[in-house]
DNA sequence: CGCCCGATTGAGAGGGTTCAAAGCGAGTGG
DNA sequence: CCACTCGCTTTGAACCCTCTCAATCGGGCG
């Protein structure tokens, strides 16, 4: 079984048994870290490429009045700031939401990694693309859509994401995370945000069980929240680049 | 003079007097485009980088009701998706906002440049990062700064991104848009933007000539809307650059 | 000179926020 | 095994920022 860092990859380039196992062999350095712990600081100049492998964690900003904003998931198989290393600062912080296991990879390695694949190459340059794109997709979330579609996008979202490295069925998935998480991430108060999840409750639209959450009609949600997966750009490359392999 | 493009990436990494022949050699074929005109079509595969050289486009996304929200202002000196070649589709249109010139670079034109050397690498990765921070802190400013901060944050950003390039002096630029297209960014509407402009105006924020933009006390403004420029990543790297031309 | 788009101003409505307080649930220690 | 506590969830009420709808003003261009 791959892991979903592989696994996400493979939606990104075509790639050969060889690169399969050259990617796992890099993320051989597998750490555990406790929920709500800061991988990397705002200000620091990392030492290691961060690959999720289990949890969730997050990009976050502190604003001046104490609260924070969470500009981006990362889930199992997504890796943080690929190329930070150009940079001398950080200008936000990276931290668990989740307890997380996350393997580490020296700046050698990434470098090693594009060395020897041009296919690989490709592939985590595709993964920076869909990052992009997916952080175009929060702005317009955050700035344009009321709190109820935000929060039924951001699902979308999480489903798709989740489902494309085997963590969701086709309509549930484990979303371990707080109300107060999520309100940090959808820019509103904890207290407006169990309203609206309240009501996509009554209306139907998502079915809660603990922190497990399912979409009876993923459809109907998608409508609902003006949701369209291809910024996460999970589809068209695949066949494409498995042609391009021949 | 340098153009635009060269001048910004001077921030991006120390170039050689050859790596700048190289990049000005590069942004050979200039177009000149009228103002609201896509560059890029979403869905499209686009053939070339879009440099710009005069003039202030953006990325935006249409809006279901019809409406637009612009994601991102390219200005003088900005290039769009350097490496949009690996996505079959993008995501969002890329429009210019004004009259603009443009330089379109084939992708091969990139590969030879990356090919020929590690600096100007280091300067594309450098400025595509910077984009990303940029994207980061709109989604601060979008999601949790109230209206009349929104729009001091980003003049604080213009002033900064246009000093980088020449185009601004210590405390005032040339803003060529329209209200409505102030509004279409900060995700407000163009009454609410007007009454904010007039309450910055009043407040001694900010002084308005025409199009014509100045900030008396910048270190105000700044502190009003919460700015700091470290995510545009334009300081830290300029003595190095500087140091390593000596 | 008249047209048209952009800028400006007014009044009323609504979504989201804040402040406050009461349930609820799981982990801890006695 | 139970009591306790802390954090999360839930609910209520009043307030405020921003939007909508409408109308007027102003300047550039044919």
């Amino acid at each position: 079984m791959p892991t979903p860092f592989v696994r996400k990859l493979e939606y990104g380039a075509g790639l050969s048994d060889q690169d399969r196992q050259v990617l796992e062999h890099a993320v051989r350095d597998v750490r555990q870290f406790k929920p709500r712990h800061d991988l990397i600081l705002e200000d620091d100049s990392p030492e290691n490429v961060h690959v999720i492998l289990e949890g969730f964690a997050c990009r976050y900003k502190r604003l001046p009045d104490g609260t924070r904003q969470i500009m981006a998931y990362l889930v199992p198989g997504d890796c943080c700031d690929l190329h930070v290393s150009i940079l001398s600062r950080i200008d936000h912080t990276i931290g668990t939401l989740t307890a997380c296991k996350v393997a580490l990879l020296p700046h050698a390695v990434i470098e090693d990694l594009t060395g020897q694949s041009r296919t690989i190459t490709r592939a985590l340059w595709w993964s920076t693309l869909s990052d992009q794109g997916t952080q175009r997709e929060w702005l317009i979330n955050m700035s344009r859509r009321p709190a109820d579609k935000r929060l039924a996008h951001l699902l979308c979202e999480l489903l798709v994401r989740l489902q494309a490295v085997g963590l969701a069925t086709d309509n549930s998935f484990v979303l371990p995370l707080t109300q107060r998480q999520l309100a940090e991430t959808l820019a509103m108060t904890g207290v407006h945000l169990n309203r609206i999840v309240r009501q996509l409750r009554e209306e139907g639209l998502i079915t809660l069980k603990g922190h497990s959450i399912t979409i009876p009609d993923v459809e109907r949600l998608s409508q609902f929240s003006d949701f369209n997966p291809n910024y996460l750009h999970l589809t068209q490359r695949r066949d494409a680049a498995r042609q391009k392999d021949r």
